[in-house]
RNA sequence: GCCGCUGUAGCUCAGUGGUAGAGCGCACCCUUGGUAAGGGUGAGGUCGUGGGUUCAAAUCCCACUAGCGGCUCCA
């Protein structure tokens, strides 16, 4: 006799076990035609999960319906995932019926295809002799249409795994086979991947059965072994395309399998994909790459190299007044500024320990071409020289050794110093200068913190694949900063790198970011640093990110190996994260550069180093802040601030007079004396998002004033005496406004 | 690095084997105008690079290179 509570709290009693359907109807025939699933909490301690309506529920329950929504009413996430999942089946099927077999009779073998935050994707295999493009995206998207149109029910079935399982062995599909081992909580029998990221595709682990989803009738139309939930039938889902496609490994693992990952997106109704597809669109507009092509702010030359920013004019001034704002918040910090050269020695970064334990995403060291040739000359291996460059020198190793107290330095790595090939490496850090000029005098405890702070330009090689317009790069300038501090001073400058992250993303208006706090994991050791430091550590980290005031998430295992982090993550446009700000604690650079300050006790001690960088780095940033702004940056930050439209030529003698008084007062200005109307210099400025407009003509000379127009306002705002205008916007550019006030 | 797509004028793009195109921009001329493009003329291209097929290649094939979307990685 099942008690079925619902949202509201009120509850109805069954006779006999009923399905989550009929609660609907029992509710309201209007409920029962809207509902895709169900949200059913059995009491049993796995909470409210997302189910079938066809579930049958034979105990007392809370439940919620889930009903697709209206055409203009926000899907919500529940209903978009029932959606989606559902729609992945639908274009896993329309794309096997698309593809058919090979000359052996292969189909494309169907891995895992879950739902994701804009759509979905199905990982599949396409067998060999068989090719999928996107030539057959209308193919795809036409069969996914006629399915849809169908209107198929989605049937569930059960069957137990000792009969499930071999069957699924003769269907010869090894990652369904994977999928369903893994589900019943069983050692997979195909895959042999050291990293293990189960995809949950079909059931709780353990359970003794498996469960299959039927397009419509089992043993007559497609099915796939999936855990579920669905839509009732196929019409349900909407509308459904697919999208693009890219190639994943089986389980994230490089070293297994390469499916093809297909990602469609799915939406209740056609409109609403439509509007989807037309976001998508819009956000291209603001993609920093197309406006900084546009508005020239920055060059990437095929001939200067990848991952390379060539930083314009134009880009140059707003990179250099976020540098000049903020280099004014250090000062006012206490940082000290600092200034390293782009190369250090191969020896000062094994010291550091970037090398060569990081040397997949370095450049190539530099060595001196007379070693280089002598090596050459004698024969020397290509194996033999790496290990020669990687190599560490007694001296080096046994110091690193003894101040780690345990054995860092491997002793296959260490070589006599007649075999080392000395060298350079273009740093891909900026904190082993700093540490040395730290360790260059000597410090006492009242000196302490020192703050060391650098815009430093630091070089890194990222897999092609993964460079990005300016958000990832492979030269950038680290708005960089290291804090040498005595353990208890961690606490407050923490706060101190925070306070100064929130102070900019304020001043910009930023408000979407998350911030992430990098937890050491505790089931591993690869840790330096004490327990009890790391603990404190830790906890400072914590709570200076509850004293932001915004949401932060907890992540351990997310610490680097020196010591908890605190990062900001703000999204692009099309929804990618990008890590700009952060805040490191480092308890391994003192010992590594074997650093000390001398405490009250008259003793050396080991300072900590923080390191932080707000921006992250300038080119991620001065990126991300293209697309924030859409390129119409606020006025102190506008390459040109303002630009004069003489109304003719005839008026062009002013417009140079008014152009000369923004320029004197520091106003960066321009002036439109082209031969053309002024509604086509207009349509020109309004192009390149140009804060200020002032239209000047015989009228205006005349009164010695300027008419005004302000970006984003569709009219004149009138005229005001050029005086007036020209104090008003600097007082603007002063307070670095974000909104543009100069009104007459 | 891997999978898919793309590379034609400064920019955005059309061009499916037979004499390289458009719009914008640029230069010059006409126009002298009051708030999102006035009109005309002209310059500008080894069709990403290298090979191949063909009587003939921007177009078909191969390799390379760069960009885009993902995957993987990210001190």
């Amino acid at each position: 006799m099942p008690q079925i509570t619902l949202p509201d709290g009120s509850v109805k009693s069954f006779d006999a076990p009923v399905t989550a359907h009929a609660v609907a109807a029992s509710i309201g025939t209007g409920l029962a035609k809207a509902a895709i699933g169900a949200k059913i909490d059995l009491n049993d301690g796995q909470g409210p999960q997302l189910r079938d309506l066809s579930t049958l529920i034979d105990r007392d329950a809370s439940i919620a319906i889930i009903t697709a929504p209206r055409a203009n009413q926000a899907a919500t996430p529940d209903a978009l995932f029932l959606i989606r999942h559902s729609a992945a089946h639908v274009m896993a099927e329309a794309i096997q019926d698309v593809l058919g077999a090979n000359e052996k009779g292969e189909r494309v073998l169907l891995a895992y295809g879950p739902p994701t935050e804009t759509g979905f994707f199905y990982d599949m295999y396409i067998p060999e002799g068989m090719k999928l493009s996107s030539d057959h995206f209308d193919a795809i998207n036409a069969r996914i249409a006629e399915i849809i149109k169908e209107d198929r029910p989605f049937t569930r079935y059960e069957q137990p795994a000792s009969d499930a399982l071999p069957r699924l062995k003769s269907e010869g599909n090894k990652y369904k086979v994977d999928n369903a081992e893994r589900a019943l909580g069983l050692p997979s029998s195909v895959y042999k991947g050291a990293k293990a990221a189960p995809p949950d595709a079909t059931r709780a682990p353990g359970s003794p059965v498996l469960s299959f989803y039927a397009t419509g009738q089992p043993g007559k139309n497609w099915e796939d072994l999936c855990r579920g939930p669905h839509v009732p039938s196929t019409s349900r889902i909407g509308a459904a395309r697919v999208m693009s496609l890219a190639s994943a490994y089986w389980h994230g693992d490089e070293n297994s399998d390469r499916l093809i990952r297909v990602y469609g997106t799915a939406f209740p109704t056609q409109e609403q994909l439509d509007a989807y597809l037309v976001q998508l669109e819009e956000a291209k507009k603001r993609d920093h790459r197309t406006i900084g092509k546009a508005l020239r702010l920055f060059h990437i030359d095929e001939d200067v190299g990848q991952g390379l920013i060539l930083w314009t004019p134009k880009g140059s001034i707003i990179r250099k007044e976020l540098q000049t704002f903020i280099a004014a918040e250090l000062k006012k910090q206490g940082y000290t500024e600092v200034f390293t050269p782009h190369i250090g020695s191969l020896e000062l970064y094994k010291t550091s320990g970037h090398f060569p334990y990081y040397k997949d995403s370095q450049f190539a060291p530099i060595v001196e071409r007379n070693a280089l040739d002598e090596l050459c000359a004698s024969g020397c291996s290509c194996a033999e020289m790496l290990n020669r460059v990687e190599g560490v020198s007694e001296r080096l190793a046994r110091g690193l050794n003894e101040r780690a107290r345990k054995q860092i330095i491997a002793k296959d790595r260490i070589l006599p110093d007649d075999q080392l090939i000395e060298g350079f490496m273009l740093k891909p850090m900026n904190c082993p200068h700093h540490a040395k000029i730290f360790g260059s005098a000597p410090h006492s405890y009242r000196d302490m913190p020192v703050r060391l702070a650098e815009f430093g330009t630091v070089y890194r090689w990222e897999q092609s694949g993964e460079l990005n317009g300016m958000t990832r790069v492979r030269g950038f300038t680290q708005d960089d900063a290291h804090l040498f501090c005595t353990e208890d001073q961690i606490p407050a400058e923490i706060q101190g790198c925070l306070s100064l992250v929130k102070t900019i993303f304020n001043v910009l208006g930023m408000k979407d970011y998350r911030v992430r706090v990098g937890l050491r994991d505790p089931d591993s050791n690869k840790y330096t640093g004490s327990a009890e430091s790391w603990d404190k550590a830790e906890k400072s980290c914590i709570d200076a990110a509850a004293s932001l005031g915004v949401s932060f998430s907890k992540e351990p295992g997310e610490a680097a190996f020196y010591g908890p982090k605190i990062d900001f993550v703000v999204k692009d446009v099309i929804g990618r994260e990008w890590q700009l700000g952060t805040v490191q604690v480092d308890y391994q650079m003192g010992f590594r550069f074997d650093l000390s300050y001398i405490g009250p006790d008259n003793r050396p001690h080991r300072p900590v180093v923080i390191h932080r960088a707000p921006f992250g780095s300038m080119e991620r940033f001065c990126g991300v802040l293209i697309e924030h702004f859409a390129g119409a940056f606020p006025t102190w930050l506008s390459p040109e601030q303002c630009r004069v439209l003489p109304i003719s030529d005839k008026s062009n003698d002013y417009g140079h007079k008014v152009l000369a008084a923004l320029t004197a007062a520091g106003v960066r200005a321009s002036i439109d004396d082209a031969n053309e109307r002024v509604q086509a210099k207009i349509k020109v400025a309004a192009d390149e998002k140009i804060p200020y407009l002032l239209i000047v003509g015989p009228r205006d000379a005349e009164n010695n004033a300027v008419s005004v127009r302000a970006r984003g306002v569709e009219k004149d705002l009138g005229a005001m005496p050029l005086d007036t205008f020209v104090s008003r916007i600097k007082a603007e550019i002063e307070s670095k406004g974000i909104e543009l006030g100069v009104r007459p």
